[in-house]
DNA sequence: CATATGACACTAT
DNA sequence: AATAGTGCCATAT
């Protein structure tokens, strides 16, 4: 089970309506500081529909990008339930723990 | 095997 | 507060 492939079970457990930060989601998959090779990962994503890498967002809860782009990722994100304001967020109601 | 790339995170201006 | 520069990791070429 190669690095990636731990962040895609993951980020399947990530529950609709919540979101991650690629950060900790590098942390869960074992490389605290990789946070940028999860982006990579993320990037190509072989998973396509089936990992919600729609869910993840920068430490701050700040939209960082998106393969199809960020306005993309935040329609989907809105379509559930989860509110983003000017590309941002809420963390404290959002982020999956 | 070595170099280049990128959907990040953090520190310093 | 906003912008720029630096460090880090795994993959792709």
């Amino acid at each position: 089970m190669n690095f990636n492939e731990r962040c895609y079970s993951i980020l399947r457990k990530v529950p609709r309506g919540k979101v991650v930060t690629y950060g900790d989601l590098a942390k869960a998959a074992g490389s605290p500081n990789a946070a940028r090779a999860v982006g990579n990962a993320m990037n190509r994503n072989p998973y396509a529909p089936q990992v919600p890498c729609h869910r993840v967002v920068g430490s701050t809860g700040k939209m960082v990008g998106f393969a199809e782009g960020v306005s993309k990722k935040i329609k989907m994100l809105k379509e559930e339930g989860v509110e983003v304001m000017d590309g941002n967020v809420d963390m404290d109601k959002y982020f999956y723990t």
